[in-house]
DNA sequence: ATAAAACCTAACTATTTGGTCAACAGTAAT
DNA sequence: ATTACTGTTGACCAAATAGTTAGGTTTTAT
């Protein structure tokens, strides 16, 4: 009964309000922006006095950077990896299905990392900034091998997971437009599984391959 | 010699800081966001007195009203036309290009515009959602004409849209990141033809075309 | 039971910021 | 020359807000 939860019953509530302020945060950070978003109306969605906030985060940047960090694990977590025994197809494929994925359960995540890098990455921290271009390239890289193995047409790999990026994630960042446009209040479940056959079936094309 | 500025020689001195405000604003609305943007800071950058940017706008929200109004109509004189008699691939072919082309000489507008529909298009008023809803039916009833013609691809054109959309955009909004990933300090005149070609090449094929 | 540690919060403060105002300067027409 | 309009700006103010503090309560370990 209480075996369980023996090791760490301390800082339980510690974890539990960080949590509960985080997602508030996230919240406001996307609809009021890094400097819109108060202190007090984080504390108000969190259901916390704002004293308890700032107990737990020293100050409004901490809380940003909590977010902003929380929402990269998301990304390296919710993103899978692409190895060489794939090959381009199953590659791309497996891509777009987690980015996709990605951009409809967390589209706030989406949202913050697409905020951040708009007003030009001001408080992403050098590494994250490297580790991406690792990223990128490495996966270009693996692109490339199978391009010269002759198994796909010959398009420029980093401009490729660029176009992989961008179309994916509009269904999040710009959620908003797109609802309008097909005249809906909210996304549905079908919608996922519609956009990850189109834009698979569309680039896997672009690419030669399918 | 004074004939052609006779009628309206008064106001002009209006038209011409105005326009200092808007170019100042639109800098600091996509650096620091909208809270962001202090009236002080955009009046340091566009070097005019607050006071003076406070006579000439109202307040605040009047001059960020003026630069979405700015941004929408640069986005509509821009973007061109799509006609039947294009037909697909020149209908791509030229939306692509003029997207791409926005992209990169206009990339504030169109990060202010992003910005705007990530925090949910709480400034945009009504009928600018409704313009850009019957555009996108309008130009997707084109494209789904000329599927049933047997011209192209059975694809979604309400998705086809989206994807030229994002995959064009993108390369103004996240900039930052674009240029960290390919180690640059900022783009050079040969990437927009390199990307308009990468671009177009991919999603013609995607469509069946080319 | 008790001491220590973790947690909570009302009240306060210093600073920032949007916006006003009143006095002044330039300019154009009568 | 006078009038009226447009433009200019330093000084000021009220409101909002990030962050502090001090004095509390609750939880945990022994």
């Amino acid at each position: 009964m209480k075996n369980n939860k023996e090791i760490k019953k301390t800082g339980n509530i510690r974890v539990q309000s960080q949590h509960k302020i985080l997602i508030a945060a996230s919240t406001e950070f996307v609809l009021q922006g890094y400097k819109g978003a108060t202190v007090q109306s984080i504390a108000d969605r969190a259901g916390l006095p704002k004293a308890n906030i700032l107990y737990y985060f020293k100050n409004k940047e901490n809380i940003y950077h909590a977010v902003l960090e929380h929402t990269l694990q998301m990304w390296d977590e919710g993103i899978g990896d692409i190895t060489p025994e794939d090959g381009p197809k199953a590659a791309i494929e497996k891509f777009i299905d987690a980015k996709v994925r990605m951009s409809f359960k967390h589209p706030e995540s989406s949202k913050i990392y697409a905020m951040e890098i708009i007003q030009g990455a001001q408080h992403l921290k050098d590494f994250a900034r490297k580790y991406q271009r690792k990223w990128v390239r490495e996966k270009a890289q693996l692109f490339q091998k199978w391009i010269d193995n002759g198994e796909m047409r010959d398009v420029d790999p980093i401009h490729l997971i660029f176009l992989i990026w961008s179309s994916t994630q509009h269904y999040a960042d710009f959620e908003t437009q797109i609802l309008t446009i097909m005249n809906r209040a909210e996304y549905e479940e079908e919608d996922v599984e519609h956009v990850i056959s189109f834009l698979t079936d569309m680039i896997l094309r672009g690419c030669g391959l399918n």
